[in-house]
DNA sequence: CTGTTAGCGCTTTCAC
DNA sequence: GTGAAAGCGCTAACAG
């Protein structure tokens, strides 16, 4: 591999200059930064990382940490650290995935050995550990979702009430006033990321706004049938139907309203909302407020490039505004017979 | 962040020692070891990356590249990142993720800049520009997949012939005689990495060996209805079905066989080998052997950390030897009606 | 068994 | 506008 200096001999030029040409970080006359680029090109070098960083103090590497919670689907978060990794491209940054068991070791070693000039944190829980390691480490991070306490750290989420209000006034605007919402299994709304519950209590609280009487049902970890039978006991004459859920039970959902001899969207007009999944692989192509990857991920990436180039101050927590995407299962209701 | 030079100051030795102590690269008399060690835990120590990085001329860091063609489903292959990822760090290495949408474009960049000591490539094609870069970039590589040409390559995956050969002998102890293969699409049996081609070869040559007429099929992208007919069309008593397919597929195919009124294990006795899901999501957990992507990751991280460490000479093609996991679904014939 | 020293290849003052 | 030189923090000869 050529090093700095052979260029420099190829250009007929110092060291510094080839740096300085390429960097941009001072003047150079136009002919002699082109015989240093020509000899760049000539020895196809490229500069050697480590002894850039060294030199530089910056690594040009975010680290991705994303825990190993046996129970949880790994594919899911995965595909966050792809676009976490796309993101980071984009600005010059290759990404380090962090998967130690213990979530905290690697974002502690990155941080201690210079290896990684921030953190993306994935699969962020009500109760995380790493918020409070954010806290201690004085090294940049950036979370993906919202943990209980966001002091002192820095969050990107999508705006998941303003998705349940956003959900509920499509439904309105359709003419449908008996609403349900089919969330998170109990377990999960309390124990996992708290956005379940940032989007029930958005739901709730803007159906009473609007006059409706919130009615909530919590399915089981694969099946949503329980759920919408509790929903019928509630509304009888059920018109409209917000899925805050898992492709599974979404899908489920759909069975059971087909099941049930209810049509979409003719009976039911539904929603899903800040969901991970596409909603063409379900039965019904439904409307949808996407919970977006790439676009929670390009906002936590530019952030903490901001942090890590200019020494921007945190901007605390930044929502996503949800955007609706119409596909067919919203439409006026049909007029009632008398 | 302390130094070394901090380190070796705190406990009276010099620099040089200190660096010795903790890599155990020559012999330390137990004391000042111990007075090194004590230092480095009071000062909460680590040593800078990218220093030792250019000192050691090593990273510790593998380059995992996964190219993102657009049609492909994400998550199967990061899973497989993740899994090299967890293998990595049990070799002590970091792991660097490349999406470049030129896939080459990282791999090269990653062994000019000396960013990552070797390179895992994933989702090999038959026919793959990566293996050519491979071959003339002198960095080393592994890859997990076999294309045509693996000449100058090193490559690691499972046994896709023998996974075929003891699916059908499963089949056969079982008395089975009448067996269909299921495969992949046949546009993707040409395109993609060649395992479906492997997998059906030899799935032909042992089924005929065995005095058995060999009877394959190739699905729909998502569904095996079509496919089946075919079966059905050659071996109208069908008692044995191997399943190379996606787990859509494999639902798809169980789903057909119920349709059709045919029993499993009772009338068809099915195995789902060289599959990337577990059989327990489907309607019936099937017999299996796994694509096991800890066991081809795990193998393919500790050749690649062979190779960089200790320069072993490459081992050209490594074969994992396949698994029979049985859960039910393949019981002997019962007795036909005469 | 330990210390001194010379780099690793780059960035960035400082000097002209 | 360009060059010389001093590190960045570590490892690994080289000397005892």
């Amino acid at each position: 591999m050529p090093t700095i200096e052979d260029v420099a001999r190829e250009a007929g030029v110092s060291a510094s200059t080839v740096s300085y040409a390429l960097s941009g970080k001072r003047s150079i006359r136009q002919d002699t930064r082109q015989r240093v680029l020509d000899a760049v090109e000539r020895l196809g070098y490229l500069p050697n990382a480590s002894a850039r960083m060294l030199a530089a103090k910056r690594a040009q590497i975010m680290a991705v940490t994303a825990p190993l919670h046996p129970d949880t689907d790994q594919s899911a978060h995965m595909v966050f650290a792809l676009e976490v990794t796309k993101a980071a491209r984009a600005h010059g940054y290759d990404t380090l995935l962090l998967v130690d068991d213990d979530a905290s070791e690697g974002m502690r070693r990155s941080a201690a050995t210079a290896l990684a000039d921030g953190i993306v944190v994935l699969d962020v829980a009500a109760h995380d550990e790493r918020a409070d390691l954010a806290r201690a480490l004085n090294h940049p991070a950036v979370f993906i979702g919202i943990p209980d306490r966001t002091d002192g750290i820095v969050c990107v989420d999508l705006d998941f009430a303003a998705a349940a209000r956003e959900a509920v006034d499509a439904l309105v605007a359709a003419g449908r006033r008996r609403i349900g919402l089919i969330s998170h299994p109990r377990t999960a709304v309390l124990r996992e990321s708290n956005f379940p519950l940032r989007f029930r209590d958005a739901f709730a609280a803007h159906t009473r706004e609007l006059g409706l009487s919130p009615a909530v049902a919590y399915p089981d970890l694969h099946a949503a049938d329980r759920a919408l039978e509790d929903l019928l006991a509630v509304l009888p004459d059920l018109d409209g139907l917000v899925l805050n859920t898992t492709e599974e039970v979404a899908q489920s959902a759909l069975d059971g309203l087909a099941a049930r001899g209810m049509t979409v969207p003719g009976d039911v007009a539904v929603v899903a909302a800040g969901v991970a999944f596409p909603t063409s692989r379900l039965s019904i192509t439904l409307d949808t407020i996407p919970l977006d990857a790439a676009a929670s991920c390009g906002k936590a990436v530019e952030i903490l490039a901001g942090i890590v180039e200019d020494g921007l101050e945190a901007p605390g927590v930044t929502l996503i505004p949800p955007t609706y995407l119409s596909h067919g299962s919203v439409v006026p209701a049909a007029p009632r017979p008398a």
